[in-house]
DNA sequence: AGCATTGACATTAACGTTAATGTATTTTAT
DNA sequence: ATAAAATACATTAACGTTAATGTCAATGCT
């Protein structure tokens, strides 16, 4: 690894001095400059942003904690603010938690390696609990700009919200109204969170507060949820319309309903969350709605570079996502209803 | 931020004394190092990785250098990877290249972060361009363990190696032979590499030479898969099979056939290559061949780490990577063949 | 008792970079 | 011609950490 004191050495000048040529700073002769610069190129010089980290104490690195790495859903914004943070000069740091316990290691870890802003994507809610404010006081106490997005958690972090409520409020009311679907049940491995709530809320103001009902599904992935269709359905006849936590979960539906011979839309409706790339390319297409992952990923990185740059240093600051709703094959809209 | 500094302020040790306290060396006194580690825990001190990477001269980071972030049969891995990192200490730096002049840069940045290892995927041999070996050069002679995988580079860095020729082969003898089919294409944005060239051998082999052709796809996506395809079936009529160039190209197939009103596998059979989750979900539900990415991802990451720990040093080494067939609905195969 | 050993810490130097000063030499202004 | 200013560098200190020595008192051995 060649150095700036190898550069100096060979060219007989200051380490300062190959540093600010380097930089095509002004305090230095043009001849030197060029000299330094040729020295550079022959030793394939290429600086070290730890050391240089460590002297301007930034780590040109910003931190994304994630919880399901895989899911299209993410992956697209992920992919997103890695261009942007790349663009910007930042390297993203990626970091999952599988478990809650590892949500405090993660943002440890961020803080440790010195990252210059910090996005956490807080689904659920999880950010809210308890246990993680030690490590998120640690991280706004040291002053990291940070955006959180999908949840508000505190006035005291930038957020970027989405109401899923109204996600799955609106699809449901769509099945109620435009496809006089009655007996509408909702697929999750749980049922406390928004979603449900916007598919309760759409039930009962339409009346049907009789007829709201979950199918539980054993966990997140498609996997789970072609297991917990079938499962269910050993047992219990199919509804007329099953509203789905996310896209992913909904091909797994798909599939489970497929294989117990029962087809979409005709006999069952099915609806997702996300509007992942896919849903426009399975059979059925997928109805669904979603926000536009590039915006989410533009608006959250904006609000963090500002804190970074120090533009802004007000209160927390919330930014209102919209979404839009994509009615295609799997909920019957085919030849019946425009994309409203 | 607290530093050591502040800590041996604190207890009134030196700051060596509390670096060696924290790591439960020998050479401290018990009660020193309870005195030191409430006094961190009080200051709520995180370790700064840049300073510890400048003196240890290792950065606890490994650089993943990939091409296509989203497409599911790369996110898979590269989670597996990173999840390896993480439980060996280390981050992952990711980075993707869209244009050909990126992948410099890429290698630049990782060597500039001092990662320990690089992992680098080599599709279609793009890093065997001469343009790059400045960087790689670099990298090696700077003996940064390097690992790349899908495709040999060169015999001075460690390799897992993937024929991609042989599960196009396979794919496409399945079709000859087991479904009597000979009027079969190979879709891709390009004709050039070894998957259309396992194809190209299969249908020599069975004497179909004259048989042989492609339908040109305007660009990887699964959107240009659709497009590619609809556009050939307004001027060409559509074979008995296509042999498509990975699953995600399939899966935009299979739409754009639908739209034609085309069935599967009906029609047409489709196959594709990488096996990812989804084809097994999609309906049809896809044959496809594929490695498993978790096996990949630790045979990678064991030839990497084998290095960076100085467990070996030899010459470079080459892992081949066996794949699985796995024939579904989207070649005809329910019913018909098992799973061989 | 005298000397080597050990325990428990402190001190120093180093990692590679940058910002803040310092210091000659040359140029400009009067 | 001389002071002031500008040019082109060099020097020093700092970022936070770690490894390699140093130091000094207490302990062990004979």
């Amino acid at each position: 690894m060649t150095t700036l004191k190898d550069i100096a050495k060979l060219t007989g000048v200051s380490i300062n001095t190959v540093s600010r040529a380097l930089k095509d700073k002004a305090d230095i002769g043009a001849s030197t400059k060029e000299r330094v610069r040729a020295a550079a190129a022959t030793l394939g010089y290429t600086p070290n942003v730890m050391a240089r980290g460590l002297a301007l104490k930034r780590s040109f690195s910003i931190g994304l904690i994630e919880t399901e790495l895989t899911n299209p859903a993410r992956t697209v914004l992920t992919e997103a603010l890695r261009r942007l943070a790349k663009s910007n000069g930042y390297q993203l740091l990626i970091s999952g938690y599988g478990s809650e316990l590892e949500l405090g290691k993660c943002i440890r870890e961020m803080i440790s390696r010195g990252v210059d802003g910090l996005l956490m994507c807080n689904i659920s809610g999880i950010l809210s609990e308890k246990s993680f404010w030690p490590e998120l006081e640690a991280a706004t106490r040291d002053g990291i700009p940070s955006v959180v997005f999908y949840n508000a958690i505190s006035n005291k972090i930038d957020n970027i919200f989405v109401d899923y409520s109204l996600f799955t409020e609106e699809l449901t009311k769509h099945l109620i109204e435009k496809h006089s679907l009655r007996n509408i049940l909702f697929a999750a491995p749980d049922s406390e969170y928004e979603r449900p709530a916007g598919y309760r809320q759409a039930m009962i103001s339409a009346g049907l507060e009789a007829q709201v009902g979950f199918i539980p599904l054993p966990g997140w992935t498609m996997a789970d949820a072609r297991k917990g269709i079938i499962k269910y359905l050993e047992t219990l006849p199919a509804p007329e319309a099953i509203v789905c936590h996310n896209d992913l979960q909904a091909i797994g539906i798909l599939a489970g309903l497929r294989h117990c011979g029962i087809k979409t839309p005709e006999d069952v409706a099915v609806v997702g969350v996300d509007n992942i790339e896919l849903a426009d390319y399975i059979a059925p297409r997928l109805s669904t709605a979603g926000i536009n992952p590039e915006i989410l990923a533009k608006e959250a990185f904006k609000l963090l570079k500002d804190r970074i740059d120090g533009l802004y240093s007000g209160p927390a600051r919330r930014i209102d996502l919209r979404y839009e709703t994509f009615f295609r094959e799997s909920c019957g809209c085919v030849g019946k209803c425009t994309n409203q």
